[in-house]
Order: C-alpha cells, then sequence, then structure tokens
DNA sequence: CAACGCCCTTGACATTTATCAAGAAGATAA
DNA sequence: TTATCTTCTTGATAAATGTCAAGGGCGTTG
C-alpha cells in the first residue's frame, strides 16, 4: 500500500503537495506483540500502517476492550492524545509484525506553516473520523450483532485468520463464544 | 444558558473573540414537532440550543432510529452536511419549543479570515465531536444495558419526563420494553 | 517426540433482550 | 365532558446472548 497513494485519498491534496507531506513520514517497524502507544504514554505521531495489524484497547476493572483493529492503509494513534498532548486513554498493540510511517508531532505541527491548506486539511481529517464512528454509533443501535458482523467480515476480510477473533469480537461488543456461534451459523 | 458562557468553555477563547462571534449567531424559534433539518437537506449551519430538546434520527427499511437527542447548551447540526455540503443523512425535529442561535454557513466560513486562530478553535471543536462518539462506542462494548442507561440517566436527567421514552431506548440500543423494565428495575 | 500455551469451538444452562399483545395513564381535540 | 391518540407498562413467550466448563486444534518450546 502506496502512502502518496492513500495520502493523496485521505487529504485530497494535489500530487505536488502530497509529495512534499510524504516526505516527513519515517519509516518504522513494530514486531509483532509490540506496543505502539503503551499505556498512560502521550502519542507523539500519527502512523500509516504500510503493512500489518494493530489494535486499540482499553483495560476496565474487570476486561480488556478492544475500541478498533487497523490495517494496511488506515491510519493509528489515539487522535485525541496526538491533537492534544492528552496522555491517551488507549493502549495500542502490533498483532503481527508491522511496517509504519510515521508523522511526529513536531513535524505535523509545521505543516501549517508549510502548506497554505492544512487547517482544511487537516479539519477534513478529523471529520472523516468522526463520520466513521457516527457510523458504528448507529450500527450498534440499528444492526443485529449477526449483521454487525456480516458488515464487518464483508469490510475487513483481510483480518480474519490474521487476528484473534477474541478482539473481532469484542470490536463487535459480543463475547468470543457468540461471535464463534454466529460464524458456524451464517458459514463464514 | 448563555450562548458567550458557552462558546467560551466550547472554543475557548478570550471573552473578546467569544463576543465578536457570538454576534453572528442569530437568534431563531422552533415549534415542537418542527424539523431543523428535513430529509435529503443540506444542514446550512450550526445552531447552539438556547432552550428546547431536539432529536437526530434515521429512517431504516424497518423502523426509525434515534442516534442523538440533544438539549440546552448543547449544539445541533449534522455535522458532515454542515461542513462538506452534503446532504444529510439525518433528520433533526424538535421535540419541544425550542430557541436557538444559529450560525449559517456564509458567516461560519468568515470566521477563517476574521479570526486568526480560528483554524485552531475549529479543529478542536470537530475533535471533541469525534471524543463523544469515541466514549459512546467504548460504552456500547464494554456497558451493559442496564450500566448504559444508568449513566445516561445520570447525565441526562434533563431529558427523563420531557422526551418520548421510545426515543431514549433508541439512543441506547435498546427497544422501549427493554427501557421499561430496566427503570422499574432499578427505580429510575 | 512430548509438553505447554493459546485460541477456538461446543455443550449445558442462566440471563438478558426482543416480540407480540393487551391494557392503563395521560395528553389532546372535539 | 367524551373520544381519540400517543405513550408507557406489563405479561407471556420466544429468541438472542452470556457464562461456565470441557475438549480439540495447532503452533511453539524444551
Amino acid at each position: 500500500m502506496d502512502i502518496e497513494v492513500q495520502l493523496q485519498q485521505v487529504f485530497d491534496l494535489p500530487p505536488a503537495q502530497v509529495r512534499e507531506i510524504s516526505q516527513y513520514f519515517v519509516e518504522e517497524t513494530v514486531g509483532k506483540g509490540e506496543f505502539f502507544l503503551a499505556s498512560g504514554q502521550r502519542a507523539d505521531r500519527l502512523s500509516f500502517i504500510a503493512s500489518g495489524i494493530f489494535r486499540v484497547f482499553a483495560q476496565t476493572e474487570s476486561k480488556e476492550v478492544t475500541q478498533w483493529i487497523g490495517g494496511e492503509g488506515y491510519f493509528i494513534t489515539d487522535l485525541s492524545s496526538f491533537l492534544f498532548d492528552n496522555s491517551s486513554r488507549w493502549q495500542i498493540q502490533a498483532l503481527t509484525d508491522a511496517k509504519i510511517l510515521s508523522l511526529y508531532r513536531s513535524d505535523y505541527q509545521r505543516f501549517e506553516s508549510l502548506l497554505p491548506q492544512w487547517n482544511v486539511v487537516e479539519k477534513r481529517f478529523i471529520a472523516k473520523c468522526f463520520m466513521v464512528l457516527e457510523s458504528r454509533v448507529f450500527d450498534f443501535i440499528s444492526l443485529s450483532a449477526e449483521e454487525r458482523y456480516l458488515q464487518y467480515f464483508e469490510q475487513h476480510k483481510a483480518f480474519f485468520n490474521q487476528v484473534p477473533l477474541q478482539f473481532i469480537a469484542s470490536v463487535l461488543g459480543m463475547t468470543p463464544e457468540t461471535l464463534s456461534r454466529i460464524r458456524s451459523k451464517v458459514g463464514g
């Protein structure tokens, strides 16, 4: 997955500016099981996933809850921590070996003066994140567990057979046992 | 609920700029049952709710789904429609007579040149909306229906006895009957 | 190879939630 | 006032989901 193509799609900038921006993304690797963002840290980078899969999760009193799973072509960070320099609510762990392209906050903050329309681009990016969650909330209140699974499976086929189903179950708001039964029922 | 106080809290600007911005909010009234935003329209304004309650909902094949209920002190619009001039995904209806202060897109777009830090302010506003939804998703995957109700009740006591419980049930992702039984059980 | 750990599945059972239907309470209109 | 409508509640029952426990598959490690 090429980062310039992806930046083009997400940020909708002319090729020259995409190329200028992409220079600031530095290549990094994260080994399977390693933490991209550990408990209590601040997110100091916004990273494009060139390959590999990450999960975003939090610890409650009783259990560990996976909020989101991101793979190739997605960006990963704790957005509020990255934008506002808060300590992170989430932990982020690599589920496979991964290659990422990281934009550090210090560079990110320079974009505003480098690119005239950066504020428009940034706004659009954050608003897109908002819209993704808006849809996800709507799915929770309007779809059954089985429908949520089928939709997720269609949109994230690449995750299956690569990430433990228990994490997918958590993202979908159900127990691993329920997910297992839904899968055997619908023949996924 | 004073709009300058609220703008101060949400946008975190110095008093002089709050006053400057607040001039562009025009007072409007919406009667009970009237639509703030009807099906297929575009959201051309971001409105501060001075008094009254609104619901944001969508129609699916089988049922009507209330995504959100907003009252005094909140802002209301279809954010993606307002920001990007898309046709709206949601309908928005007043559940009570309401007084709102509306910022129309044409004025909103002027803020960028009027206020030097407007892009920062706007970013923060959208990011806050994101964080609210992030928490809501987390609630769906980590809390039981009863826990979601108790939390919602604590945070939105003002809605109860003013909005039909069926709408609150939808926001919480359960049927009206289930909400009714939870309420009789916990004694809300 | 054997032993271990991790993950998934499956069964049995309990709990939660949805569905359907009926009726009561309250508001609104005639 | 009566009639009507909407909303809420409640009951009976079915369906969905959670919990607990057991076992199997599979890769890793000694």
